[in-house]
DNA sequence: TCTTGATATTTCGCATGCGAAATATATAAC
DNA sequence: GTTATATATTTCGCATGCGAAATATCAAGA
């Protein structure tokens, strides 16, 4: 396949197998890769609308939704209306949600350790600029 | 986002940039992004078993079988029994597969050009051997 | 041959994510 | 105040991808 010289092949393929290591990490707290970024976003900013937790986590909107959906159902975070705009909807922690979260951000980080094994300070800071450059070079509409 | 999560993170927020901006460009063709790298790989490895093909481009064998479906039923590919082993299944590209398929590679090239704008060879080296890392790292069963 | 185990693929139920269209509410224009 | 428009969220249909279990076939061994 010649993937060494395909850095579109070569993302695809690192992403689905860190999405796998996190799947099988957080299995055992019966969350996923998705609501774990959830749970860690909220927990600094319990309560936000949920047109800022899909924008943080880069999302869309219609996807927030049905993930809303399955951790109100699990019984991780509940749906409050806002006060003052009656469109919006806030996403607030529950206790369980609070609690799995802290401990989805422990595994968590200790992958986010893994993935700079064996490379140096400067050379992750290539990667995350690297990184960080495809969010200017396919921008969403909005923000483009 | 906090400073832990961060290549997490970013690697999933670069891959659905990367992803979105992928299936925009072939949507023209009604084509998917992973239906355009089953036809590339198809193109250089035609009539490769399906098995072959899902670990080529590191994608589960269950989720392949749906993936050679959509492609058999959009007439891009056509299963084969092998002769030799009546267990397997050999993918052959259709006349229109393979038209649709040099065309996304003409598109994709475009794309994988893009990745690169803005870092030199070396830094790209750093990129491509950090995401080809990420493969030792968190390795499928089968090759761990 | 019969059985036992390995392998290739499929089926199933589920979670994720997208775009387009619908809905509801807010805000501005008149 | 009513209408037009903008914004927040949801609904819908679809494609993708996973894991577990089923199916079919092959390969060995008793």
């Amino acid at each position: 396949m010649k993937a060494e010289h395909r850095l579109i092949f070569l993302l695809t393929v690192a992403y689905r197998r860190l999405q796998r290591a996190i799947d099988q990490e957080t299995a055992a707290h019966d969350l996923t890769s998705a609501q774990a970024g959830v749970l860690f976003f909220l927990g600094r900013n319990d309560g936000a609308l949920i047109g800022d937790v899909s924008q943080a986590l880069d999302i869309v909107p219609s996807a927030m939704t049905g993930l809303a959906d399955r951790m109100e159902r699990a019984g991780l975070v509940k749906r409050r209306r806002d006060g003052e705009d009656g469109r919006s909807q806030r996403l607030h922690l529950t206790a369980a949600g609070q609690e799995l979260g802290k401990r989805a951000a422990t595994r968590t980080r200790v992958i986010n350790n893994r993935l700079m094994d064996g490379f140096s300070e400067a050379e992750i800071d290539v990667v995350s600029r690297w990184l960080t450059s495809l969010q200017d070079k396919f921008p969403k509409d909005k923000d483009g």
